[in-house]
DNA sequence: ATCAAAATCCCGCTTTTGGCGGATGTGTGG
DNA sequence: CCACACATCCGCCAAAAGCGGGATTTTGAT
C-alpha cells in the first residue's frame, strides 16, 4: 500500500487530490498539510512514501519544505511538486531540492495516480514541456562538447591524465607526485597537450576541460 | 489529424504499433519503414508529424537515421525512440540527435498514444527511469554552487570581474587591456582574490569559477 | 623483427605568475 | 577632523610555468 501525503494551503484542492488518490485500491492518503511547517512535521511522524507538494504556500513555500524534508534524511520519501502554471524559475530549484516530479495541477486524475506510482517505484515524472526544456538544455550542452571531445582524442592517454589533474587544480609538482613520475616529465606532457589543443597555459586547459566535459561542476571539493 | 510513421525492422512489431495508433480517431499512420534508409526517404516524402523509431536496425541504426532526418530540416517532425531495454549509452546520443521521446517497448498502448500526442504538441516523453537519471545529473550539476557562491560575495566587484576574465582563459596582460588598467594592478587583484578564496593559482581560480557557477560550460568558444 | 609512437627523463632559457610592500583616493563613523 | 577600512593602483623579486631541444626506454602495430 502506497502511503501518500498531500500538501496544499487550499483545503478544497487538498481534499480533491486526496479523494482521487484514496479512491485507488493501492493508495492510502495518510496525511494532509496546509503549510510547509506542518508538512515537515507530518513527514517525520507519518513517513509517507510519496508527497504531493504545492509550491505556493504561506509561511514556507513547497520547495523549501521539500528541501528540508529530504535533507532530514530519516524519511525515504519522494516528492512530486504541484503547480498551477509552468514556471521556469521554480523547476531548477525543485530539482535541486530533490523533487522527483513536477506536474501541473490540471493533470488528468489517471495521470496523477500514474505519476504517484511511477515515482514510488523510483522513476520520475515531469510535465511534458518541462521534460522538453530539460532535454534541450542537455542536448545543447552535449552539442558543444562533441567537437571539443574529438580534439581530446588527439591526446595520448597519459596526456589526458595530466589534463585531468590540471583541471583538478594540481600544480606540476603535485601531478608528478600522484603519477609517480618526474616533474620534468609532467612539464613535457603539459607542453605537448597545450600545443596539441592550441592552448596557451594551464588556465585555458582548465577551461577546455570543463567545456569539453572532461571535468564537470560538482565533482570537486573546492577545498584544495 | 496526426500523421505518424513507424520505423522498425521487425514487421510484426511494426504492424502492432501501427494498428494501435491507427485505432485512434485522431491518429493516422501514413508510413512504415523497416530500415533507416527507408525511414529517411519516407520522412521526406510523407512529412509525418511524429516518428516512432526503433534503435536496433540493420544498415543504419535508429539514432543515425533520426539525426539525418532532423538535420535535413525540411520536415518539422518529432521523433520518439523505442527500445527494448534501458540503455544508458543510447539515451545521450538520442537526445543529442534531437529525439523528443525515449520509451520502452513494453509501454502500455494508452501510454504510447499519449506519448505521441504529447510530443506532437511540443512536449517530451521519457521513460520514468530515464527522466530520473536526467534529473540526477542536472541536480548534481546545480548542487554545490550554493556555499561556494557565498565565498564569491567576499570579493569586490572588481575582483569578480578579474576572476571572470581568468575563467575565460585570459592572461594578466589581456585582462589589463580589456579593463583599461595596468598589468601590475591586475596582478594585485589576482593575488587578492586568490588569497580571499584560499586558492593557490589561476588554474584553481578557473576551477572555482566553474564549480560555483560563475562560469558554465557552453558559454565560450574555445578558440581562444 | 622492425619501425613508429608514446612515455619517460634532463637542461637551460624566457615569460608569466604570484607574493610583498607601498601609494593613492574614497568613504564611514566616532 | 581624523582614524580606519577598503578598493584601486603600481613596482620589485623569487618561484613557477612554458619552450626548445635532445636522449632513453617501453609499447604497439605491422
Amino acid at each position: 500500500m502506497l502511503r501518500v501525503m498531500v500538501v496544499d494551503d487550499q483545503a478544497l484542492v487538498r481534499r480533491g487530490f486526496a479523494l482521487v488518490l484514496d479512491n485507488e485500491p493501492d493508495i492510502e492518503v495518510v496525511a494532509e498539510a496546509g503549510t510547509g511547517v506542518e508538512a515537515i512535521e507530518a513527514a517525520r511522524t507519518q513517513q509517507p512514501d510519496v508527497i504531493l507538494m504545492d509550491i505556493r504556500m504561506p509561511e514556507m513555500d513547497g520547495l523549501e519544505a521539500t528541501a528540508r524534508i529530504l535533507e532530514a534524511g530519516d524519511t525515504a520519501c519522494r516528492v512530486i511538486i504541484l503547480t498551477t502554471f509552468d514556471p521556469d524559475e521554480y523547476v531548477f530549484r525543485a530539482l535541486r531540492a530533490g523533487a522527483s516530479g513536477f506536474v501541473l495541477k490540471d493533470i488528468p486524475p489517471e495521470a496523477l495516480v500514474d505519476a504517484v506510482r511511477t515515482v514510488a517505484e523510483g522513476g520520475a515524472m515531469l510535465a511534458p514541456g518541462i521534460t522538453q526544456r530539460l532535454i534541450s538544455q542537455f542536448a545543447q550542452k552535449l552539442g558543444s562538447e562533441r567537437d571539443l571531445a574529438e580534439r581530446l582524442q588527439r591526446l595520448t592517454s597519459r596526456e589526458r591524465e595530466v589534463l585531468t589533474a590540471i583541471a583538478a587544480g594540481k600544480s606540476n609538482a603535485e601531478i608528478a607526485e600522484t603519477l609517480f613520475i618526474g616533474a620534468a616529465t609532467v612539464k613535457s606532457h603539459v607542453s605537448s597537450l597545450l600545443s596539441k589543443l592550441g592552448l596557451r597555459d594551464r588556465a585555458q586547459a582548465v577551461v577546455f576541460a570543463y567545456e569539453c566535459g572532461l571535468a564537470t561542476p560538482g565533482e570537486h571539493d573546492v577545498g584544495f
